[in-house]
DNA sequence: GTAGATGATGCGGGATCCTGCAGGACGCGC
DNA sequence: GCGCGTCCTGCAGGATCCCGCATCATCTAC
């Protein structure tokens, strides 16, 4: 068995090699990156079909080095260690996920017996393995109660990243008011509503922008989901 | 000599405990805490006047510890070891920093040498060491030439908030027609016309929005930088 | 088949935002 | 004093945003 780690810290890459080579004695070769669009190139020289890598790298998204390399085999194997649960990061992997690969989220809180059991249940047994708390995200973010909806999200994104209505309708194929109406949802469950009105007609916030940040400090959106939006939208505007 | 360590990665903790120990063989005592919170405490307990901070930590912010501290004792001396050179950190340790106090500011991808050597400057000889990185960070921040002036930051930060053209007058003491005019300037400085307008009247971004995003994407503005942001904001709301 | 839920769309109005134009206040240098 | 630059302010107008009201299509349940 071969094992290529991508992750970017060099003390988290040595700790992560350790915990490879004493979980599973049948691999042969630890291959490592530092970024992850060097990941990306290993996994292709090496065909290695077994990862663990980091989210949150300098160079290249986690999240974006995974998709390519599932593009090209979508039988790999890739156990996440990250040191967040931003429902933005699970939102972000689930969505990239082929039908029926094994994968693994896992805490870099986590101890050791979890991050090894994990490697084993993945590379050996190719089994899914999602840490508790990043479940929970999970459940949150697909399961409709409390949780945002796929077009909720979507819109979201959308002015996140600066879009005024009409572009979304244009983007997203619907009527200006029907982008509207999404807005209005959102709002409300973003609750962008409570803090608006003070006491008469003072201090009131712009719901839009206001929403953007309710979201980042929610953790529904950080740095990565927005540079993956941001590379989306600009390809979406090369296509007139 | 008693250095204090505030690092929630416990490999860097122990990295670091390693290297203090290393490099200062005068130092009696390291004393390790795992968040922001416990810093402070630990600081005010020990009466410790040299510190290692993380910037980003879950549970409080590196900066928000190392406001407290300083507030209690301006001469404490504190190097901040970080992944990152944001703009955002930057100026955030530059604006708390007391004047006259010895403070360094160290990448975590900076060689073993270089950490030991900033760690002697700074305990030792009360010198301040800036990495070359974060120092170009700061002329940038600090002079004009392309950078942001203090005005113009305050105002991102306003409608990075999602405050309203009157919220933000109201609150920086100016006529509506000003907090606008700090918006236009803005926008120029963000570049947020170039890719307004497209060919003729199409696909447009909402510039209020757009300039948020930008200044994310350009590590202006980050997680951290908005918490603090949002809580001086409840503050101020709290004040009428 | 009728009723109800969900979601897309159109219309219209009021509030906010963005900006051009113009004028006033302050400091600096000659 | 005078000119110049910078910053703040008011006014006006057009574009955008936010939202209530109403219609229509689809789907589900009974």
């Amino acid at each position: 068995m071969k094992v290529l780690i991508v992750e970017d810290d060099p003390l988290h890459r040595s700790y992560l090699h350790e915990a490879v080579c004493a979980a599973l004695p049948e691999c042969e070769t630890v291959i490592e990156a530092e970024s992850g669009t060097a990941g990306e190139k290993l996994a292709r020289d090496h065909r290695s079909a077994h990862v663990v890598m980091d989210l949150q790298m300098n160079n290249r998204n986690g999240i974006e080095a995974a998709r390519t390399i599932w593009k090209e085999r979508p039988d790999t194997r890739i156990l996440f260690w990250s040191n967040y649960s931003d429902e933005a990061y699970v939102r972000g992997v689930s969505r990239i996920v082929p039908d029926g690969a094994a994968y693994g989220y896992v805490l870099k809180s986590a101890s050791d017996e979890r991050l090894k059991l994990a490697l084993r249940s993945i590379f050996v047994e190719a089994q899914c393995v999602i840490d508790r708390e990043v479940r929970g995200m999970q459940q949150k973010s697909l399961g409709q109660t409390k949780g945002f909806s796929d077009t909720e999200y979507e819109i979201l994104v959308d002015i996140a990243l600066g879009l005024t209505d009409r572009a979304i309708a244009r983007r997203r194929n619907l009527s200006l008011r029907s982008v509207q109406n999404r807005l209005q949802q959102l709002y409300e469950k973003l609750d962008v509503y409570q803090t608006a009105s003070d006491d008469h007609d003072d201090s009131r916030f712009n719901l839009r922008a206001r929403a953007v940040t309710v979201a980042m400090l929610r953790k529904l959106l950080n740095y990565s989901a927005l540079e993956r939006a941001e590379s989306e939208l600009a390809e979406w505007l090369k296509s007139l």
